[in-house]
DNA sequence: CGACTGATTGATTTCATTCAAATATAGTGG
DNA sequence: CCACTATATTTGAATGAAATCAATCAGTCG
């Protein structure tokens, strides 16, 4: 093991990234004050997960947090007869692994090849003791997570197939870096399957209410998985049980 | 208004609440030790809502934060055309308000007589910042809450109705105090509406249901709010999707 | 005791699912 | 580059679980 010096360390490179992640902003990593970044360097650790491979298991021990800071992962729950809830997308400034429990509670995998930053229990754990502000950030994404979680009950309990599938590209459009204004034009790296598992329908329903709003003019779709939204005020009202 | 003074003051029987208060191991307020009781007291203002109130509102400003201490309440959000989904059921150690938001994102109405304790923006936010233990809980807490949607949403998106009652059996009689084993015998203080809006279902979904586990011999329905889990262990393998 | 609200039961309908087939897209090796 | 295979998506027809419509039954409370 090298001494205690670090400064200009020969992994600096791999240290370096936290001042000049993207992702910073929108992540919990804002909490922490670029003078004091090495500290959150030290405990970060980059990884890439590629496409369709898993990173988190539910019931595993929760050894880890993860930061998402590219791609895109699903988070889902599974059924023991296999039947599959997607909880939720996840992009850059994703933070995951939240849970009070010592044992993960969803599973995650990677739709697209993700980037991410793995941040053990214990460095965590010191981190949040070293800055208190990054709890208070920790706090805030819990509750807002929470916020969106009860959304999607509201979706998934008494929204209808045509409502759910709206507020699925709304959300979708919204939900890139919060500085930008929402896209009309959106690319779904997910399948329709994974659409459907987080919809609470099948794809054959998803399928068939894309083409309805196509055909109604609400939107266009240029590939499978590319959406141009012709009327995203229409496409809002309909999402919010409206139209 | 009465001077600075305080210790032993004329609302002292108000102000001491706190050491007696049977939802505190439960609670939030486990993290302020018996020393600082005071300022726990000091900061909380109890309040009786009388059953079918509401006391919060979503969209309301988030003037305030809640801990209950007893009764139950029921957490719900609706749609512009008043189709509503119950996120949940709240009992005593249950804490309300959280939400990063300036507004409240969900409403919250006694089910039946509801006890609690009212925390005023910035008199928990004074607690927090004194107090920083509370911080940790109040994120665990959220962390739980999160976890609790995240299988509200498998519920609502994956089980069939006959698992979805059977799953709202099994979590109401395992949510009394976290030390008492699970229930046999529950008390359901809501309406069939209530629990079909928490289901994702209709009253008569919900009825018939529990009238066809019934004749299976799972449960037994003495009078329309009291049941009886006969089977118990069959009843959790319905609700985990076994049965 | 009637009027009211909430719960149960029955008959019918409907929205989404299931089953089935066709079409489009992507990937691979010749 | 293209044929060929595998996979994903779309579309169609039939089925089904829960919703809706409708009526009865059971408690509660002036």
């Amino acid at each position: 093991m090298p001494a205690l010096s670090v400064p200009a360390s020969p992994v600096s490179a791999a240290h370096e990234p936290c001042a000049s992640c993207g992702a910073r902003p929108y992540s919990v990593c804002s909490a922490i004050a670029d003078a004091d970044l090495a500290a959150l360097a030290g405990a970060a650790v980059p990884q890439v997960v590629p496409a369709g491979a898993g990173f988190m298991d539910e019931g595993e021990p929760a050894t880890h947090f993860f930061n998402m800071t590219g791609g895109t992962a699903r988070l889902f729950k599974l059924l023991p007869d296999g039947r599959r809830q997607v909880l939720g997308f996840a992009r850059a400034g994703h933070f995951l692994g939240l849970a009070s429990a010592d044992s993960y509670t969803v599973s995650a995998e990677a739709v697209e090849p993700v980037r991410l930053c793995r941040f053990s229990r214990p460095r965590m754990r010191a981190l949040v003791d070293g800055f208190p502000q990054l709890e208070r950030r920790l706090l805030e994404t819990a509750s807002n997570e929470l916020a969106t979680a009860q959304e999607g009950m509201v979706l998934l309990g008494r929204k209808t197939a045509r409502e759910r599938v709206a507020s699925f590209l709304v959300a979708w459009a919204a939900g890139g870096p919060s500085c930008l204004p929402p896209a009309t034009r959106l690319h779904l790296p997910m399948t329709r399957t994974d659409i459907a598992d987080y919809l609470g329908l099948t794809i054959e329903t998803v399928s068939r209410t894309l083409t309805r709003l196509r055909k109604e003019g609400l939107l266009a779709l240029p590939t499978s998985s590319e959406v141009l939204m012709l009327r995203p005020a229409a496409l809002a009202a309909v999402a919010a049980g409206e139209g």
